[in-house]
DNA sequence: GGTATATTACTCAGTACTGAGATGATCGCA
DNA sequence: TGCGATCATCTCAGTACTGAGTAATATACC
């Protein structure tokens, strides 16, 4: 294995510069906007992570992640409508159509009407659906598992609570400020 | 405003069922696969409510999220080579050539040649680029504060050190799975 | 010095969606 | 019963990438 090549980490463009970022600038933050830039950065680095592992593991069955979402969930849920999956996966309305067109053409998913309002429609597993959920989720769940044992128990619950707290703040967040847009117009 | 109509909400296809969840199966777990799971599906939200705040945001400026988060980069770290920016944001190789093409077609990135290296180029803001960044950057912090700001400040810091530990190990894992299926060949 | 291996960036066909608008059904109310 | 508002889904053009392959250059080892 060759040297690993170091002459681009050092002060670029310019060696004889004694200044270690050339061109570089600051921009005046206060210290919550610091802290939270840097929970961002690493929290999106986190992400992407593990679900470059969970990507990978779903993969080895032809299934992209929110394909995989939706029969897990339509198998430990049973029949949903398609706008309950479409929120539940966070998906766009385009998105959900295509995703269990896909399923459906992979014969993993049926479409249902719902005899009480005509509009809605249900997705609901295949038996070949169900059979491949009960097949793929075990090693799934483990791989996941494997990917966060970064953490202990109490660490991941804690963890879980914290980004609930977030998640559910800026859900919020979201919605306040469609309101008060639409209050000012 | 109508009512919520809630003719969906209680159990699906067959309402004189008894019970809750029609064709919904349960798979055995082990309580660690379960809490990593939890986890997994709440800091996917959590991620995800974050990303539709700071991705409004620059989107008024005419930005995605990668391609501000290359300039952020190059302002506060000077030039780099594509290969570092592309590591630093984790976009793919043409990922990269693709985003500085676009970011150089609005005028604020220019490419240089490496004095050092033939193969090699450094992506560079213009004087343009400078000024976007100086303008937007005060703005987006204080967004990402707010999408933050459900958590306190030690909470954060407890959360950035919770999430780096997941996100290490888990990038850890996706080298070590290679090395493992390459010894294996 | 020459050859095998690595590394850097680029090309381009393909993929997984998004989001705005269309369509048809239902609800609340006069 | 008819009307306007709302709602569930679908359509489709557009977007933001990915990833496998390529060419040029650099390095390691003999």
């Amino acid at each position: 294995m060759p040297r690993r090549n170091d002459t681009h980490e050092s002060s670029p463009m310019k060696s004889a510069e004694s200044e270690s970022l050339v061109g570089a600038h600051a921009l005046a933050t206060t210290p919550e906007e610091t802290s939270a830039l840097r929970l961002w950065v690493i929290l999106s680095r986190a992400h992407a992570a593990i679900a470059t592992h969970a990507s990978a593991d779903v993969a080895r069955h032809g299934l992209t992640l929110a394909e995989f979402a939706i029969i897990e969930a339509l198998y430990h849920r049973g029949p949903m409508l398609l706008g309950e999956v479409q929120r539940r996966i966070l998906v766009s309305s385009g998105g959900i159509t295509f995703l269990v067109d896909r399923l459906a053409a992979k014969g993993l998913v049926e479409r249902k009407n719902c005899p009480s309002d005509r509009r809605a429609r249900y997705a609901a597993l295949t038996a070949k659906g169900e059979a491949l959920v009960a097949e793929i989720f075990p090693a799934h769940a483990a791989a996941l598992s494997r990917a966060m044992s970064g953490l202990c128990e109490s660490e991941k619950s804690e963890a879980a609570d914290m980004m609930r707290t977030l998640g559910r703040n800026a859900s919020e967040l979201t919605v306040g400020a469609e309101v008060v847009e639409a209050a000012s117009v």
